[in-house]
DNA sequence: GTAGGGTTAG
């Protein structure tokens, strides 16, 4: 907290006392006529404002306190216009006048400059303007987007102090700062402490429970509210997807369509949230023609979660219409754009988008830095890669942070310059972390470098010793070696730190339903026909003279033919089996996996993709793999 | 006579 913060409000008690009396409010001037106010909103230029400001001076309309605010309003609020003259002007007016003061702390929370707003407000204290309703709400809304617990407290004191805490637009303020700062004890007050609630009031509970978690009493608030706005449906959809349940978030978007409430721009980003982590491109899709048939205009945050959906479908297609699509575009949307180009290995058409962008003079950020650097290291461009992380400081003034080192040690890496690494390695400003340890050993695994891989391993585990990939990755390593008695020492510290393999777990979409398999999965109501399938696959593939590759199993099991069994029951082979009976030949299947897939599985995919004509799009917990005529978009690195 | 509250976001 800035100190400045601390002195005026030292004085006021920390419990809320009512004063005896106050100042009373310094009443509005008289009337004067102020001609030359009309002509301000003929500015268009600061320049013409200030033209504008000299002949108020001239006339000495400028006097009048209503046209001065009137003034320092539109030298605040405008797009062209300018804090400081507007910040001069109120500290030049003979009276202190609380709308022209609001007016400052309005303009300076456009422009986000939280701190600034808020030291007004302790300029305001000092200086005998009386605060009011306005005042306190704009204040507390300059507290939200920090965490500044006590000047809350004592904001409230000082509302409470002067009466103000009936008011409604302070109070569910009041609500909404202290959910925000997970003080649901003090927001409950305050709701509890309502005269008359509106929904608002409802809503900035329901808010308040949905941020913290608490799944229990936000739907008891939302039980009990007298009306739901599509406010309140928002919340409780943003708060599935936040805990992860994304088809409780879908389930709860269909309620609302079944109560008729009219859904908004926020409805449907939070509803293509929950969609893109199911991969249910099918749902998504009934979004985007629903924002089509409706007319609903494209904004950056809509579009932007448009394009994403598209992306993590493995939709390239479709997130490029809709990148089309979205008219405003933001910094968000061509960073989602280039990010799903990136990992849907277009890497090209990534690079391409980027240089159209810094022709559009659109800066970039870190994310796009991020998202262009993972592109090249997925296209195998060391040149193109290294050249972006030189130029991010000097041209862009963008310090390289660890997400860029470790897309570079990747592309390296996978490009088997581990010179090189190493050298970026002790270059760097900061400790590498289990991300780029792991994407090492990857590295070191593909390109037999079994020194550095071991090195990277057990830095990992070191790291991160609790992800269970980090043993498995490390055990791969040594058998690609042929290391076999490492294997059962890192099996039995796994067994020791009590580590367990999540299940792999794949879902694919067919006619709008999300089917989920995991490994052996028997519970599907087609499960016969689906190992029928199984079986069919796995003779055809025979034929093609595929063998499968045992080592993928290691950390599992050790008998030879029941490692055989497992691996063709690995959940994404189980999906695709499913998808391959339950569509129409040629329909591209697309799989969502929760881990990485194994390298068995990717070979026995780039065949099935000859053998049954189809194109299959696995999204594992990595990245996309688009098996297309016996190839992987990831060209067999990942 | 001028304004202000709650939901989404790569």
């Amino acid at each position: 907290m800035p100190h400045f913060l601390s002195l005026p409000f030292s004085n006021v008690p920390m419990t809320p006392t009512i004063p005896n009396s106050h100042p009373p409010p310094i009443p509005n001037p008289p009337m004067k006529p102020t001609p030359t106010l009309s002509l301000l909103p003929l500015c268009n230029h600061l320049h013409e404002t200030k033209q504008l400001h000299a002949l108020m001076i001239k006339t000495s309309q400028i006097s009048d306190p209503y046209a001065a605010s009137r003034l320092a309003e539109f030298y605040a609020i405008s797009d062209n216009g300018s804090l400081q003259c507007s910040e001069k002007l109120v500290n030049s007016m003979e009276e202190p006048y609380t709308f022209a003061w609001n007016t400052l702390i309005r303009g300076n929370l456009k422009k986000k400059n939280t701190h600034k707003a808020i030291s007004l407000m302790v300029q305001v204290l000092c200086k005998s303007v009386e605060p009011d309703c306005y005042t306190f709400t704009l204040v507390l809304k300059a507290c939200t987007s920090l965490v500044l617990t006590e000047t809350v407290r004592q904001l409230h004191c000082q509302i409470v102090k002067r009466g103000l805490e009936n008011s409604e637009f302070i109070r569910n303020k009041l609500i909404h700062v202290y959910a925000v700062y997970g003080s649901m004890v003090d927001a409950r007050k305050v709701f509890d402490g309502s005269p008359d609630m509106d929904i608002v009031t409802w809503n900035s509970m329901l808010e308040g429970y949905a941020e913290n978690g608490d799944g229990e009493l936000l739907h008891q608030v939302f039980d009990k509210m007298p009306q739901r706005d599509v406010v309140s449906w928002n919340t409780m959809i943003a708060y599935y997807v936040r805990v992860g349940e994304f088809v409780g978030a879908v389930e709860m978007f269909r309620r609302m369509q079944e109560e008729r409430i009219c859904l908004d721009g926020v409805t449907l980003v939070s509803v293509l949230t929950a969609v893109t982590q199911l991969g249910a491109l099918a749902q998504g899709k009934w979004v985007h023609a629903y924002i089509r048939k409706h007319g609903i205009e494209l904004d950056d945050n809509l579009g932007s979660a448009l394009v994403n959906m598209y992306s993590k479908c493995g939709c390239v297609d479709g997130a490029i219409e809709a990148f089309d699509e979205t008219k405003k575009k933001s910094l968000d949307t061509w960073n989602a754009m280039i990010g799903g180009l990136a990992a849907n290995g277009q890497s090209l058409e990534a690079i391409d988008l980027f240089s159209k962008m810094e022709r559009s003079n659109i800066q970039p950020d870190t994310i796009t830095f991020s998202c262009i650097l993972n592109a090249c290291s997925h296209g195998g461009l060391v040149e193109d890669g290294l050249a972006y992380l030189n130029k991010m400081k000097p041209v862009h003034g963008i310090e390289p942070d660890m997400a860029h080192y470790g897309c570079v040690v990747d592309l390296l890496g996978r490009a088997g310059m581990f010179d090189m690494v190493e050298e970026i390695m002790k270059s760097m400003p900061m400790k590498p972390d289990a991300i780029m340890w792991k994407s090492l050993l990857g590295a070191c695994k593909t390109h037999k470098n079994f020194e550095l891989g071991e090195k990277a391993g057990l830095e990992l585990i070191e790291l991160a010793p609790d992800d269970h990939a980090s043993y498995t990755l490390l055990s791969n390593l040594y058998a690609m070696a042929n290391k076999w008695d490492q294997v059962p020492k890192l099996r039995k510290s796994m067994l020791e730190k009590g580590i367990k393999k999540p299940p792999g777990c794949s879902s694919i979409e067919v006619d709008g339903l999300v089917h989920e398999f995991i490994v052996g999965d028997t519970k599907h109501h087609r499960s016969k026909k689906i190992y029928d399938m199984v079986e069919e696959m796995e003779a055809r593939l025979k034929v093609a003279g595929y063998e499968p590759d045992i080592r993928q199993v290691l950390l599992d099991i050790e008998e030879e033919e029941v490692k055989q069994t497992s691996l063709a029951h690995h959940s994404e082979k189980l999906a695709v089996a499913f998808g391959l009976i339950s569509t129409r030949p040629g329909t591209t299947i697309r799989v969502i996996k929760n881990v990485r897939m194994c390298s068995d599985c990717h070979s026995v995919l780039k065949l099935l993709s000859v053998i049954y004509n189809r194109d299959l799009i696995i999204r594992d917990s990595n990245r996309f793999h688009h098996f297309k005529e016996g190839s992987c978009s990831c060209m067999d690195y990942w």
